[in-house]
DNA sequence: GAAGTTGTTCACAGTTTCGTGAACAAGTTT
DNA sequence: AAACTTGTTCACGAAACTGTGAACAACTTC
């Protein structure tokens, strides 16, 4: 494919219509700790039909081979791509079930970080017994700890959710979670 | 309070308990789009007895003052942090019912970055009937499209919920979020 | 096996982010 | 009103982040 050649193919018209899908996947996930990357070049794949090769990626996105190279490897650690053959070269395709890394993620940062918080405000509380509140209000801290718990219970029971897999099925799935967050909504 | 009279009265114990507590608050809001000083900060005023200034909140985290400045008046924006009273020099004190600002944050950050999405597998739908598919996987795209859709039902639901603002209760609004999440856990 | 292609590594440039300190404005105290 | 304290603004460093290009290693093809 050189430059020759590809003068003549003209490009289709629907990749600027995927890029443009890739590049709001990566915009909305660098939210979420990932990198925009890392979301783009997963879309590209989960959405080719074939698994593609990193200088395609590359191209694909106009960026260089280094930074896909690197996006590759992180999300192949990730578990959420993986190489179609055993050989250095293989192309890569996506993973499509993607929860148990959003799981893990869950699992692993979100709760060290509220878990940090929660042994800080114990230890604070546990001092305040011992020497006294001083300026502060121990109820706020009570109530602070009472909502770092609240966050682990939640975060918990994401964890251990199924999120559907199939395009089969995710309209019932979603009637029934909208169904159950209502009432959940009502009891607030 | 001088650097003289400052030497002979010690600092609280409870000082770097509440502290340890803030900067755990800050590291946990930073995965969620704020800064660190933000939380340290509120978490601070949120504690405190009574209304703190700038100064105090600067020589608290040993930070210089245009940092508080900075992240008062960001805080007040948003409406997570009020002066108590009308002039420039007033002590500020924390609003403690955050969930107004949470929840407008989600509507207006990943409302906009998920509608984003749904917006750009729209159009890529569009342009695969009309041109064709080419190397695309249909489904794939749709099973995206449901997903957003999927995301946007629970935003929704997120945006109306209510969270306690008090601490009595919140036992029993965790209880009954509990079973109500395992409902759902179930129906995955 | 020589030449070309593909993936990896690394030092580096461009940008953005975080926080500082100095200068100034506003308010307080004596 | 002079001296001091407090809050604001802004230009500026330090550090982190993103992506690049060149050099190299691994593979393929002719």
């Amino acid at each position: 494919m050189t430059a020759v050649s590809n003068h003549d193919v003209p490009v289709p018209r629907i990749d600027a219509r995927v890029r443009q899908v890739c590049d709001a996947v990566g915009h909305f996930i660098e939210y979420w700790g990932f990198k925009s990357i890392h979301g783009r070049v997963w879309t590209l794949l989960a959405l080719r039909r074939t698994p593609v090769a990193q200088t395609d990626i590359a191209e694909f996105f106009d960026v260089s081979r280094s930074l896909v190279s690197a996006a590759v490897s992180q999300l192949s650690e990730y578990g959420l791509v993986r190489a179609t053959e055993e050989h250095r070269n293989a192309p890569y395709e996506a993973v499509v079930d993607v929860w148990p890394t959003v799981s893990d993620v869950l699992r692993g940062r979100e709760w060290m970080l509220v878990e940090a918080a929660r042994v800080a405000i114990e230890g604070a509380l546990e001092e305040a017994e011992v020497a006294g509140a001083g300026d502060y209000d121990i109820d706020r801290l009570r109530f602070l700890g009472a909502l770092t718990e609240l966050a682990q219970t939640f975060l918990r029971l994401i964890i251990g959710l199924r999120v559907p897999r199939r395009l089969d099925g995710i309209g019932d799935w979603v009637k029934r979670a909208a169904r159950v967050m209502r009432t959940l909504r009502a009891l607030g």
